[in-house]
DNA sequence: CACCGTAGTTTCGGCAGATGGAACCAACGA
DNA sequence: TCGTTGGTTCCATCTGCCGAAACTACGGTG
């Protein structure tokens, strides 16, 4: 079916991948040992992607760093994309709202990717996940609004493999997030107390697209003082129509019409079919 | 001395390059038509960067844009570059004084990267230039202030290879440029009258790291009605300033102390011996 | 319906070219 | 001076990449 990928290219790309927020530059040893080649060939690829300004090297110090290209290319990926052009006027408004700082965050592979943060105007506030920077799916408000929402092989499949704990608080188990699951198909929106980083929650919503499948949530973060039991129903209103009105203006036209009450729809079963 | 390049990676590289801010979306005919490739070599380059999800590919359309994890590392180069940091505040101050949008420029290769655009407030102004995009050395104040301060064999190479023409008053020919260059360091700061897109003008001047190299320019640009006579020594004083602000900012110390008048020295002589 | 043109996919044999071992440097500290 | 660590270069081996070509799928057209 699909090729024998490319070896070279994909180890180009696994030594890309070692560079992160947290270790934004690496040496060659590093990089030779954390892709487990030999340094001799690291070194030639290396020297490819320096050539290729997909990684520039300070000269003095022999260590690496993502190049100026990537950039380029990123902010390419940012604009192409209208989930986030579509997003940021919607969660600047609900910081407005709010006065928590608001994410959007999308699957990526067996993780959660947060594209855009908006701060909120509390002086003090979580600071721990930032644009570009992942969460597994397991923690936080919005990654597992999203888990909840994935297809059955995939949940399985995360959920064995690529749960994190981060806090004491977080939820690791098969059983403790699948009865999550179930409480944020029933109440439609997630909530995250302190599983992410201590003294902090959130309030999740997803995001759908024409077809009604979840691409993305919506949620919002702050210390957990302000997450009061009185506060918690206004930021969830505040959120699930934030979430609600940019899943419309993706296209997703919410089955049932108005609202009367009653078993809200649950339009995952529209997607089903296609998948 | 330097290695030979993997080709594979070489290949990979260029195909990523094809995806621009303009044609965000490829397909694999047009990509092997871009890099001159067969399609079945492409067809496997391409498959291997979707499964390395540095590109996606719609199933529908069967058509390739650039994948999440470029955005990702985009944003890392983005987060480990001091620079944006520190312009950042300096560039939305600009846009308070002179009501125009402000530009960080730095040299990417053969032409220059825009990396950080603040928008002014007023309503019309010009959109051409945007976070991401590149212009060609020759047009524009902030390229131009740029290419000034090249060293004299790269100089040399982009105004021969690189310049395009965008407008009828675009600078392109060796003379008008080395006559620019001379122009802007007897000045120190740069001009742009409608070289890059019709009725926009622009102001740039070059910032300066510890060593005192030119790493990046500053620029505001506008309509050509609001660059008046009267206006200009306004907005050169406030982006030199802003320029040189952000030149001490990375450490930069310039020469001569307070400036009692008399030839400005050139920090460019103290990078000479080093390069 | 038969025909053609265009776009994407798969196969496969040959050989350029990527690979890793080993040797070689350079810098640093003991 | 020697030992260690990190970076660079060389080169024989063999493999994994490449492109030609054949095939499928789709849509338009006479």
């Amino acid at each position: 079916m699909t090729p024998e990928p490319v070896r070279a290219v994909t180890r180009a790309a696994a030594i890309l991948d070692m560079f992160t927020l947290e270790t934004p530059v690496l040496s060659l040893t590093e990089i030779s040992r954390g892709i487990g080649l030999n340094k001799s060939t690291t070194h030639r690829l290396l020297a490819t992607l320096e050539h290729l300004d997909l990684l520039e090297v300070d000269s003095a110090t022999r260590r690496y760093r993502l190049g100026l290209k990537l950039f380029r290319l990123g902010s390419v990926v940012l604009k192409s994309m209208e989930l986030v052009a579509q997003a940021e006027p919607l969660l600047k408004r609900l910081v407005e709202q709010t006065e928590e700082t608001a994410f959007l965050i999308v699957p990526e592979k067996n993780e959660t990717l947060c594209l855009k943060r908006v701060d909120g105007c509390h002086s003090v506030r979580a600071l721990f996940l930032e644009t570009g920077k992942r969460l597994p799916y397991n923690a936080g408000a919005g990654p597992r609004a999203l888990l909840a929402h994935l297809p059955e092989e995939d949940w399985d499949r995360v959920v064995v493999h690529h749960v994190q704990r981060m806090t004491h608080h977080s939820l690791v188990t098969r059983e403790e997030l699948a009865r999550d699951k179930a409480e944020v198909h029933r109440l439609g929106y997630s909530l995250s107390r302190e599983d992410v980083s201590l003294h902090a929650c959130a309030v999740g919503a997803p995001v759908r697209e024409r077809e009604g499948r979840v691409v993305a949530a919506v949620s919002v973060s702050g210390i957990v003082q302000r997450f009061s039991p009185a506060q918690i129903p206004l930021l969830v209103a505040a959120v699930v129509q934030a979430a609600e009105e940019l899943s419309r203006r993706l296209g997703f036209v919410p089955l049932g019409g108005n609202r009367l009450g009653g078993s809200p729809p649950d339009p995952d079963e529209r997607a089903a079919g296609v998948g």
